[in-house]
DNA sequence: GAATATACGGAGGCTCCCTCCGCTTTTCAA
DNA sequence: TTGAAAAGCGGAGGGAGCCTCCGTATATTC
């Protein structure tokens, strides 16, 4: 079921593997083009593979957004810990949010794909918030402990925070504004309690 | 067309007025309990109506939206004034904001319709976006010539990032997260300009 | 009591979602 | 090499929603 723990001794079929592939390729086309909401039928077209196949290989909508974009929220990830090792943790932190604004800018269906992950019920998306929350915890938490920021904000809060205001996404000159609302927003995070 | 404008001399059909009421009645039934997103072939259905009629009162969905809970957003803006003359202008603005999540949390629906206010292109939306950044500028406008808030931010940043925020919806206890990252917020408007 | 402007209804054509199951391909062991 | 069984494939099919179009019905007006 694409989902090949060590359990049974069989070896993936090479078709699967295949396929799997090719939808991976079609859903990042098509998701990028036709923002989240696009067609999965139109994925599984241009995938060149039955409507089925896609279904066994993803069983949901999120499912296929978390494999598309998965490359991308290990990089986010990745760079928390080289931004929390050369920045001083406010700046870190500022650093890494812009990042995110950044990627959601250039890859489209990156919001759609993080919006999902952070407004759904747990369990289900799995992966990405986990890989996010923990990276954002940590740039968060060094900047809590030298007491430069109030301690009642979570993690996700300021994921969803993040995830909220890109939002206002389409709107023209959303970049540069949901950087200085972010801004703000670390400023009161800054404000003595 | 619903729109009777005093351009020709008779007047709308009775029938007409009838199935307006009816079909606003029956989609505040179904977002309230549908969400954003909810069938309008039910909306017809419930309000005993061919889906024709709908179409022809309400060419697309967000004006439906608009129709359904323009009367609420009339409600924000008169408060907005009432809460000018009776607090400092700081707390005014969060008074506010906190009656737009209160509000939010009691109509389900309210949310998807200042969504689609704030993020569809002009024209489209008109009433509901005007009438809701007019009362917020008033408020912002105040603090700012006080000079206890910084001035680069404008009414409908702050409104799209409340809703943006509000977003984090259906999380469990959203509407006290909500409350105090807007309170983070405000404090992030305060911090020294 | 016409005449006519206006509104009504819902069928029809399209797209999408997702499930289900008969058929094909691949793997693996003999 | 081979053939049985596991694994995967495809797409038809049923359901739902969207929106348009137009023949029919009815309110208003004179």
């Amino acid at each position: 079921m694409g989902d090949h723990t060590a359990k049974t001794s069989r070896k993936p079929r090479s078709d699967s593997v295949r396929n799997r592939e090719r939808l991976l390729k079609a859903a990042a086309k098509i998701f990028s083009a036709g923002g989240p909401g696009a067609s999965l039928d139109a994925v599984a077209r241009r995938a060149d593979v039955g409507i089925g196949t896609l279904y066994r290989h993803f069983p949901t909508r999120e499912a296929l957004f978390e494999a598309v974009y998965r490359r991308e929220v290990d990089e986010l990830a990745a760079l928390a810990e080289k931004l929390a090792e050369n920045c001083a943790p406010v700046e870190a932190l500022r650093q890494w949010l812009r990042a995110n604004i950044q990627l959601v800018a250039t890859k489209k269906g990156m919001l759609a794909a993080l919006a999902l992950a952070a407004h759904k019920p747990p369990d289900l998306y799995a992966y990405s918030f986990a890989r996010l929350t923990k990276a954002l915890g940590f740039l968060l938490n060094r900047a809590i402990e030298t007491g430069e920021l109030r301690a009642d904000v979570t993690p996700e809060d300021l994921l969803r925070t993040l995830i909220g205001l890109c939002y206002s996404y389409d709107q023209p000159g959303w970049q540069s504004t949901v950087t200085r609302l972010i801004d703000v927003f670390v400023d009161g995070l800054a404000a003595r309690g």
